[in-house]
DNA sequence: GTCGGTTTGTTCTCCCGTTCACAAACTCCT
DNA sequence: AGGAGTTTGTGAACGGGAGAACAAACCGAC
């Protein structure tokens, strides 16, 4: 019934925890690198931008880790954290759609440095089949069956224009891929089962015009002739 | 305190109702585009991909546009829409960082097409600025502070690498502006009135990855030796 | 061994958002 | 004009998340 996957709390981690799991793997990460053995939940929400309590509460879901009047073993909690998201192997990404935006995206070091794999890049153009974008040939679209089956791919990402993105998600979903993350502007039904995240750069560019809107008006709002 | 805004509730729209109304107001460019006059709530939900109720609980945060046992007028509730965001007009953005992601996004017709104008292409690589990027001359940074006041800028878009963002988000906010997307992956602080909206890709992608880790693994969890 | 200081894990309360369900209000037909 | 049908706008119940505050647990000093 509704838009979103009801039953999708697969075990008891509330999604807005979900959310900041991986804000914490990424401070965790730089501590690490910074030669920290341990850090307070303090130090920690600090560098995720988030609130301590917020930030205990969330690592309490995933279980008991840290040690009471000392803190968390940064290394250790890194791990943990990185296995209950799931990114402690590589997951095997397309990209369909190598225009402007989907070649930023192959490009993009944080795909691989973070547990992700692109393993192939298509468009249904063939003017651009011819190309090599981040050390990949981009492929025909028609392919797509065969190398998601060939690779294991879970996760699709959309960077098509609006009007060629459903017809691209439903491929997706009949070739087995269940988590699309879609740039496409627009809405994408699928299947129960299947988990669509959005990123939509007009959206959020609309949502900070409105408060800029609010921050120049100080209080003048009724009095407007609308007709 | 808090690392969101905490009184930025301007003047009664909740924030979540705002984060919606840029999906009517496509939905309802679309709809007019295809010359349909009127809608249902019914209609226009399924269209944007959310709950009928919900719909109309929004739009009532904005007024009484829709007619009983009829619908709403699509031309005229676009309108309104557009003008409770602020897109009614312009507005003028400056992108820093040219590098892929930040090339992609200045050739990124959907800013143009929805009340953004890109206005000037930042970076402090020197060899980037002999570029010409989307129609537009790349141009240092230390330029940035002029370029804001030139053209009343208030919203900035920041795609540098993570490094540089907190010191291009300073500067920002020294210039003048009070609005920023920021897409590095790192968190900003910034002072008390400045909004910032953050869209981080490997992020999203980790959300999918957890989403489909429960998906494969039915019900094994706490058999694993961690040490 | 005991005590003080520190930090986690958790409980409780409050608030925001979602959804259901229904009254109000409008149109169209007779 | 009146009634049937339709659709909006909203009141109320419900669920989830945020934050404060505190008890439990650990370390180190004496």
């Amino acid at each position: 019934m509704s838009d979103r996957t009801p039953a999708e709390a697969a075990r008891d981690i509330p999604e807005a925890t979900v959310a900041r799991l991986p804000l914490y793997l990424r401070a965790l990460t730089a501590l690490a690198e910074a030669d920290q053995v341990t850090c307070s939940s303090e130090e920690l929400a600090t560098a995720a931008g988030v609130n301590s309590a917020k930030l205990r509460k969330d690592l309490s879901h995933l279980g008991s880790y840290g040690t009471r009047g000392v803190g968390y073993e940064v290394e250790y909690l890194r791990y943990q954290i990185a296995r209950e998201i799931g990114v402690t192997h590589d997951w095997p990404v397309v990209i369909v759609g190598i225009g402007n935006l989907g070649q930023a995206l192959a490009n993009f070091s944080g795909f691989r440095s973070r547990g992700f794999r692109v393993v192939a890049l298509l468009d249904a153009d063939s003017q651009r089949q011819s190309e090599v974008v981040a050390g990949l040939a981009v492929r025909p679209f028609d392919e797509l069956a065969g190398i998601v089956a060939e690779h294991g791919v879970a996760i699709g990402v959309i960077s098509t224009p609006a009007p060629a993105a459903q017809a691209v998600a439903d491929a997706l979903v009949v070739s087995g891929v269940r988590s699309i993350l879609n740039f496409a502007p627009t809405h994408l039904a699928v299947p129960e089962g299947v988990d669509v995240r959005k990123v939509d750069l007009s959206i959020e560019l609309q949502i900070l015009a409105y408060h800029e809107q609010r921050k120049a008006q100080p209080d003048a709002l009724d009095d407007e002739v609308t007709a």
